[in-house]
DNA sequence: AAGACGAAAGTGGTTGA
DNA sequence: TCAACAACTTTCGTCTT
C-alpha cells in the first residue's frame, strides 16, 4: 500500500494558490487564489471572481501512486500567449478516416470538408486573430533584437491581448502598441529598458510609444513599480565593463541620493549615469562622461548637472577618496 | 587633443487656471 | 485650451589635464 507525495487525493482538484501573488484591483488589499477546480480566479478578500476561464492545466485522472502520478501526464505544448491562438488550437486532420482508420462515408465526408473550410477561416481570418498574428511576429522581431527573454515576451503577449479586447489597438499602429506592451512587460518584470531604446529598435517614434503606453497603463489598470536608477546599473554596468566594486559603490551612491531626497523628479536614467561617473572616479576605474552617457542615453550635461548636485549634497571628495 | 565645464537657448511633457 | 514651469537637450566657447 503505497500513498505517497504524488498521489494525488480526492478528485485530483484541488484549491491551489498560484506561485505569483498579485493583488485584486477592486479591493486592493487581499491575495488572489486561483480556484483551479472551477477554473477562476478569486479575491480571498472580498470575493470578486477576476477571471472565469483559466485552463484547468491539473490532471484529470486519478493516480494511486508517484509511478502512475509520473507515468501518466498530459499531452500536447504548454500553452503560450505569443502564439496567435495560444497554441491550443484545434486541427481537424486532412485525411478522409474516422480515428479507427474507416474511410468515412460520402455525406461525412462533405460534412468534414465543410468543418475544415470553415475552422481554416475562422481561425486566422478574424480580424482579432489577424491582427495578433501580425502584432506576435512583431513582437517577436522586436524582443529578440532587445535581447529580451522569454518571460517578458509572454508578459508582453498577454498585454497585448488585454489591450485587443479594451479595443486599444483601434485607430493606432499594431507596431507602436505591440512596442508599447514591450515596454511595460519589461518595467514590470524589474528589468527596465530605456524608452529610447524600445523606440529605436521599433518603428515608433518615442511620442508615440509614450502615448501608447500611458494609455496603456490607465486602460489596463496596471500597477508598475516606479524605475529606479539602481534597476539599470547591472546592465549599463556589463557594456562599460565595470569591475563590481565600482558597481557596488554606484548603489550605495544611489542609496545615499535616495535618502536626501535628491532623486525626486530626476531620470532615472541621467542618475544612474551620475553615480556610475562618480564611482569610476573614487575607485580609479575612470569612465569619461561621454562613455557613460551614451550608454545611459543621456547628453553629457546631464550627467554633469547631477554629478554636481551629488557630489555637493553628499559632501563627496571625488580627488582624494580612494 | 581629449575631456570636462558652464552658459544660453530650445524642446516636449506636466500642471493648474 | 493655454500659459507657466521644471527637467532635459543642443550647441558652443573656454578651461584643464
Amino acid at each position: 500500500m503505497e500513498n505517497s507525495r504524488g498521489a494525488i487525493s480526492g478528485n485530483g482538484k484541488s484549491t491551489r494558490s498560484d506561485g505569483e501573488s498579485h493583488a485584486c484591483p477592486e479591493c486592493g488589499a487581499g491575495s488572489v487564489v486561483e480556484d483551479i477546480a472551477r477554473g477562476e480566479s478569486v479575491c480571498g478578500g472580498c470575493g470578486l471572481v477576476l477571471s472565469d476561464h483559466r485552463i484547468d492545466t491539473g490532471a484529470e485522472w486519478r493516480a494511486f501512486s508517484s509511478e502512475e502520478g509520473d507515468a501518466r501526464s498530459r499531452v500536447g505544448a504548454p500553452m503560450r500567449y505569443t502564439i496567435h491562438d495560444k497554441g491550443l488550437s484545434t486541427v481537424i486532420d486532412w485525411r478522409d478516416r474516422d480515428i479507427s482508420g474507416r474511410k468515412l462515408t460520402p455525406s461525412r465526408r462533405s460534412e468534414i470538408y465543410r468543418l475544415r473550410k470553415w475552422q481554416i477561416r475562422s481561425r486566422v481570418h478574424s480580424s482579432m486573430d489577424r491582427n495578433l498574428a501580425q502584432a506576435m511576429s512583431e513582437l517577436e522581431r522586436l524582443s529578440s533584437q532587445l535581447g529580451l527573454p522569454k518571460p517578458i515576451r509572454e508578459l508582453a503577449a498577454l498585454l497585448y491581448r488585454k489591450s485587443i479586447v479594451k479595443k486599444l489597438v483601434r485607430g493606432r499602429s499594431i507596431e507602436a502598441m505591440v512596442a508599447a506592451c514591450l515596454y511595460a512587460a519589461c518595467r514590470i518584470r524589474i528589468k527596465p529598458r530605456p524608452l529610447d531604446e524600445v523606440a529605436d529598435a521599433s518603428r515608433v517614434n518615442k511620442k508615440k510609444l509614450g502615448q501608447c503606453y500611458r494609455l496603456l497603463l490607465r486602460s489596463l489598470n496596471l500597477r508598475i513599480p516606479l524605475s529606479s536608477p539602481v534597476h539599470y546599473i547591472s546592465r549599463f554596468a556589463s557594456e562599460l565593463r565595470l569591475s563590481s566594486p565600482v558597481q557596488l559603490r554606484t548603489v550605495e551612491i544611489l542609496n545615499q541620493s535616495r535618502a536626501i531626497g535628491l532623486t525626486i523628479g530626476r531620470d532615472p536614467l541621467g542618475l544612474a549615469a551620475a553615480a556610475i561617473y562618480i564611482a569610476s572616479i573614487m575607485l580609479d576605474d575612470r569612465r569619461t562622461q561621454r562613455e557613460i552617457a551614451e550608454v545611459a542615453r543621456v547628453t553629457e550635461v546631464t550627467v554633469r548637472n547631477r554629478y554636481k548636485e551629488i557630489v555637493a549634497k553628499l559632501k563627496i571628495d571625488t580627488l582624494n577618496s580612494v
